[in-house]
RNA sequence: GGACGCGUAGCUCAGCGGGAGAGCACGCCCUUCACACGGGCGGGGUCGUAGGUUCAAUCCCUACCGCGUCCACCA
């Protein structure tokens, strides 16, 4: 017998070990099996499972359950991230708290030593909480970006795209994170809004004619002004141009240069230009040949280029240095309050600073084009659809893209200098060296952007370079599933790369999954505490019931705000269905290979065979087109509000009754139903499923394997049976009509009323002898007779094209009976009313479509004959008074 | 400043040209032999506002109001 409830606690790891130990993971070895293929979003490796992760995870395991059941070769590759900055930053923070020296101290090598001890000991967690969730990833394929085989497609990349004249090397600003000491890029960059200052500052004109006034937010960038700008067209300025200004501070004496850069609207319309420290500067200093002065060192301090005095210092405390100079002696001339945006470190939280620094970049906008026009044409297809905006719109405004990091922990840049300053880039350090001719060399020092790695993931966990027979099955891949705020990081990237090396697009769908979100709709982040852990709601619930209410929940794209209780809801909805085999278990109802459903002569059996086949249909569509909210819904509605509330309540007087014949295809019929149940329910609550698979054998034949490796249903249109559909239509309103007339009139439980049908047809005639059983003992009835009319004092109601009546006289007061049915009346009033003004425009007439307007005329009729029949009864009921 | 998305029942959302729906919450009833993580019944909506298109608009178009997100913007 089975328990009351399903233990995910004790059944979940047993489940997941028997699936891995099956080895059905991977992808079956059959060369007529479609291929279907999916790559994880790598997670770092410095990560664990948040509620992001589950979700998005959560799919791609029902993508690629549905798919394996379906028969097709399903392969989810898994793996992991280096993620640069990110481990590099545990790895030191935890030297910082072990009292241990820095990395500086340590040096290279033994510090990229110690983050693979970090990552061989606590790396990875990720993988196994992936485990819990009940992921089936192909483990055996597990790959992890700085491994040998896509360290080797990284430096092949590199190098192919440096001798195409992809990647350069380029002097220019880039975005720098002083706290890390290294350049990132664009993306990397986080606006945040904060509270400044505009200062107003007067530089004085070398000639003692005057002053020219200039605001800055950032004053200790003037030590490293070279010009100040006025417009061309602007009057006030124009006979100053040419002329010098002395810059206050350093003395030093800079011209007043026209540039159209300036705008006359903004401030006093003269900007003081700081090429080194400004991007937008740096290209005024480039129109008119001007100095770029660096005037800080890597870590945000002034350098040796600006005055003793403030050699050394921090760059906001020389800020205010400046500032109070700029007070005291009297070049001051205003402090303006704003607010405005300042770039921040996406890592790092500190200002980036514009530097001037050597750095590599990938020529982006060659690369993009290929990939605008595959998703242009179709040969990538995002959903949601309007993605693709976003995409193009990053697409087609890209900059070029930044590779190098001054980091340590990353693909070292497969580049090598020799002292004179030529560049060798190969594959090897000894084809480096051949190419040198002997002269000494050494590698450039720098290692790649994470992204430069995962943007070959779609090709090279599957061993590209090497001509794999993976690489030809599995790419291009079937569907990315990933989260919106990756799409330029990674999705783009993957497309550009993967258009480049592959010639083909690296996968045909890409599906933007939801943002999660707390129950209030914030992000959820640990600074706020409003995190949920994934793993503890697992705990909690079971993994089916996470699965079940993120799948529910991912309607396209919009923000899922989880809450606590719809989990609850999940859970109980597995329990309800744990419960429904119980009741299956209790009444013998065993699977029979044998059974054939199509034979099935009760009703309810023809009716639930449809029912399995329409639901089977909905979620199969469902889950090809990634609406996982549809086939969650679908399944919900068929376990519970179909097969529980109705199939098993319309089963029972047969499963205790004495018709054998009908008994044993109601077992079979009842099983056979489960067992689809349970296979359509297989990829979003797994667990469960796979548990009932196994223990309905307890009381019935062993199943042939695994569920998880089960064929997906694939049943005949013919299962459909539209007269069964019909009679089960009218028998569940008809109970559901005598339920509501009880219910209204306070009938008390124990009562065992008559009911009578007058007015009936021969159609209802037959349903009414046939189902006579269900619907006394589920209307609660005493019995159920055919009238020539209704008793005195009864209660009626539409069936149809029938008037039923519920004999009920002692529990009726007059009054409430009349404004019953004067309730009743008015609903169909409405009807009625609305439907006749259509049928009298004769524009509808000549414009609707045909069925449209028929349609209309059988709902005015419905309505016109329920009317007829409640105002029967109303008549009735004034002659009783 | 540019772009995208969203405003439907108390809450979270589905529907997107011809009958306003689900789950939860709420109210009443039920220790009915699978399940109280349950069963039955019910109340609750001018489908953001204003125009337009259409025989017909929650659904299409326009404008506006409100909310959110991304990109750009450190004179």
């Amino acid at each position: 017998m089975l328990e009351k409830t399903f233990d995910p606690k004790t059944a979940e790891p047993r489940l997941y070990e028997a699936w891995e130990q099956s080895g059905l993971f991977s992808p079956r070895d059959d060369a007529s099996a479609a291929p279907f293929s999916i790559v994880i979003p790598p997670p770092n490796v410095t990560g664990s499972l948040h509620i992001g992760h589950a979700l998005n995870n959560t799919l791609q395991d029902v993508l690629t359950r549905f798919h394996r059941m379906k028969g097709d070769a399903a392969l989810w590759l898994p793996g992991m991230d280096h993620a640069g900055i990110a481990t590099q930053m545990v790895v030191e923070r935890q030297l910082a708290a072990e009292g241990n020296v820095g990395r500086r101290d340590m040096g290279r090598e033994a510090f990229v030593e110690r983050v693979w001890a970090w990552k061989a000991e606590s790396g990875g967690t990720i993988t196994r909480q992936l485990r819990r969730l009940g992921a089936s990833c192909d483990w055996s394929r597990e790959r992890f970006t700085l491994d040998e085989g896509l360290s080797a497609a990284v430096r092949k990349v590199f190098v192919t795209l440096y001798k195409q004249g992809l990647i350069y090397r380029d002097k220019r600003l880039v975005n720098w994170d002083p706290q890390f000491q290294t350049a990132i890029s664009d993306l990397e960059v986080e606006q945040r809004e904060v509270d400044g200052n505009y200062w107003h500052f007067a530089y004085p004109l070398e000639d003692g004619s005057g002053e020219i006034v200039v605001a800055t937010t950032r004053p200790e960038t003037m030590l490293g002004d070279t010009a100040v700008a006025v417009h061309p067209d602007d009057e006030r300025y124009k006979a100053l141009v040419g002329k010098n200004v002395r810059l206050p501070v350093t003395g030093r004496l800079v011209p007043i240069v026209a540039d159209e850069y300036a705008d006359p609207e903004k401030g006093s319309g003269a900007v003081k230009i700081t090429p080194a420290h400004d991007f937008n500067d740096f290209q005024v200093g480039k129109r008119h040949g001007l100095e770029a002065i660096n005037i800080l060192t890597p870590d945000a301090k002034l350098n040796d280029s600006v005055p003793e005095a403030l050699r050394g210092m921090d760059r906001f405390a020389a800020r205010k240095a400046i500032v109070a100079q700029a007070e005291e002696e009297g070049w001051l001339r205003e402090i303006e309050k704003t607010r405005h945006m300042v770039p921040h470190g996406d890592r790092s939280g500190v200002v980036i600073e514009p530097y001037l620094t050597d750095q590599w970049y990938v020529d982006a906008h060659t690369l993009s084009l290929p990939a605008i026009k595959a998703v242009e044409e179709g040969a990538t297809v995002f959903e949601p659809r309007h993605w693709e905006k976003t995409y193009f719109e990053w697409l087609r405004n890209i900059e070029p893209w930044c590779i190098s990091r001054q980091l340590w922990w990353g693909h070292r840049i497969p580049a090598w200098f020799d002292a004179d300053g030529n560049i060798y880039v190969e594959e090897t350090e000894q084809a480096a060296r051949a190419a040198a001719g002997g002269k000494e060399i050494s590698q450039d020092e720098d290692v790649l952007d994470t992204w430069f790695s995962s943007g070959l993931w779609p090709f090279s966990t599957l061993g590209w370079p090497e001509e794999t027979a993976d690489l030809k099955r599995f790419y291009p891949t079937s569907v990315l599933v990933t989260g919106f705020d990756i799409i330029f990081f990674w999705v783009a990237r993957m497309m550009m790369l993967g258009l480049h090396f592959m010639g083909e697009v690296p996968f045909r769908k890409v599906f933007i999954n939801a943002l999660v979100r707390d129950a209030s709709g914030a992000k959820m982040s640990k600074s706020k505490g409003n995190v949920m852990d994934p793993l503890e709601l697992v705990d909690e619930f079971g993994a089916d019931a996470l699965r079940f209410t993120l799948t529910a929940m991912s309607g396209q794209g919009r923000d899922i705000k989880l809450q606590k209780q719809r989990i609850e809801g999940y859970r109980n909805f597995g329990t309800k269905l744990w419960n429904a085999a119980r009741f299956c278990q209790m009444n013998e109802c065993v699977r029979d290979p044998s059974f054939d459903p199509a034979g099935a002569k009760q009703t309810v059996n023809r009716w639930i065979r449809g029912e399995a086949l329409e639901t089977s249909l909905e979620v199969t569509a469902a889950l090809e087109a990634c609406a996982f909210d549809d086939a969650a819904n679908a399944l919900y509605r068929f376990v519970w509000n179909v097969f529980c509330d109705w199939y098993l309540e319309l089963a029972k007087p047969i499963l205790s009754g004495d018709d054998e014949a009908a008994k044993a295809e109601t077992r079979h019929t009842a099983a056979w139903t489960l067992d689809v149940a349970l296979k359509l329910l297989h990829p979003v609550m797994p667990f469960i499923t796979e548990e009932l698979w196994d223990k309905t054998a307890e009381f019935g034949p062993k199943p042939d394997g695994l569920l998880i490796a089960a064929a997906w249903p694939a049943l005949p249109d013919s299962y459909a049976d539209p007269a069964a559909e019909a009679e089960i239509e009218w028998l569940t309103g008809l109970i559901g009509e005598v339920r509501a007339v009880r219910s209204e009139m306070n009938v008390p439980p124990s009562a065992r009323p008559l009911l009578t049908l007058s007015g009936a047809n021969d159609d209802s005639r037959a349903r009414l002898s046939r189902h006579r059983d269900l619907i006394v003992s589920l209307g609660r009835l005493g019995d159920v007779q055919e009238a020539q009319a209704a008793p005195q004092g009864a209660v009626p109601f539409v069936a149809g094209e029938a008037t039923a009546a519920l004999a009920i006289a002692q529990f009726v007061d007059l009054a409430g009976e009349r404004a019953r049915l004067d309730k009743e009346i008015a609903g169909h009033d409405a009807e009625i009313d609305r439907n006749t003004r259509k049928l009298d425009n004769p524009d509808f007439l000549a414009r609707a479509k045909e069925a449209v307007v028929e349609e209309t005329r059988e709902k005015l009729q419905e309505a016109q004959g329920a009317k007829a029949k409640l105002q029967a009864a109303l008549a009735r009921l004034a002659s009783l008074e």
